[in-house]
DNA sequence: TTGGAATGTCAACAAGACTGACATATTTTC
DNA sequence: GAAAATATGTCAGTCTTGTTGACATTCCAA
């Protein structure tokens, strides 16, 4: 792996996209658009006494309904102490209900309110406004690669988890 | 803004890449192909005294050699107070050196040192396997698709610093 | 010479992640 | 039926990384 190496020589041409200059630029792409991404739901949450972590549970509660804990804790990739004082503000103002398992009674199924589910609209309205614009300018085969590549970045048990939110639909 | 609206039907077709549920899972695709994109040198990190931050420092002292602190402010988007914190651990380090500007002495011009170059390759190059094996499983269409839309998602002036950086090379 | 710009530093604080330890209820397994 | 495993919640402490506010220093420029 040394430094201005050029991969896929052999073949002749049209390797050109993984030069390092061509994958350090799409570092700095993501780096970039991820800040983008996220920013303006962090505006509506700043002022509010909730953040980033709390837009996460609810997004994945909404399209989840009726999910464990423990499935949002895989989802999220937190400890269960970090989702908890999450989970535990939400609940307290009363954003996400908690309901014990019938077949299970350990474990707890969660669900958005009214208000929750006002709130999360409210947040995702907000960043979908920016991906719909970015789709819009991109055109419909630049978005299909866009997920190919975003696809293929994940590690195995996230994408994993990627395509059965999918399926659930 | 409603739920579940179908944007665009007005043209014909084509137009289902902006529906709420296709945005929906772009959404989530962001979220999940970040994990991975910072999995590799958040690991490399852990262990060490240093964090993303201090990636993200080095990557950008790299790419701009003699850059200045306020010039780093801009483009990490973050605050001067933790920015020097970072800085002050990495110079204090040996990786980073800081000199005093020779036009303007109130400016500090960063620069890598060999150790500084050395971890910032370590750290890349894992960051460059994961993102050249998903460019290569999704081709250079798809490479060329997911750099429009990361651009199209940034905000305005971060665009500006993403294109300049390109330019520099 | 004075005002403003660039930088650095101190202190305090908050979000959000972590670990480790422990409690409780419930289910499963032997 | 007892023991082990599972799902959840909680307490306490730590770390990284961000924030604000205040203040000092250095230097350029009008």
């Amino acid at each position: 792996m040394a430094e201005g190496q050029t991969p896929g020589t052999a073949g002749g041409q049209a390797l050109l996209y993984l030069t390092d200059e061509q994958l350090r630029q799409g570092i700095e792409a993501m780096f970039f658009a991820y800040r983008g991404f996220t920013a303006d739901p962090d505006r509506i949450l700043e002022g509010m006494s909730y953040g980033r972590a709390h837009h996460r549970a609810l997004h994945f509660i909404r399209c989840a309904p009726g999910t464990t804990v423990n499935n949002l804790l895989a989802i999220l990739g937190v400890t269960k102490q970090s989702l908890n004082r999450v989970l535990r503000t939400l609940i307290e103002d009363g954003l996400v209900e908690s309901h014990v398992g019938l077949s299970d009674k350990r474990e707890r199924h969660l669900t958005l309110t009214e208000a929750g589910a006002a709130l999360e609209r409210q947040l995702s309205d907000a960043q979908r406004v920016r991906m719909r614009d970015a789709y819009r300018k991109a055109g419909p085969e630049a978005v299909a690669g866009f997920k190919t590549v975003l696809e293929a970045m994940m590690d195995d048990d996230m994408r994993q988890a990627y395509l059965a939110l999918r399926e659930g639909r």
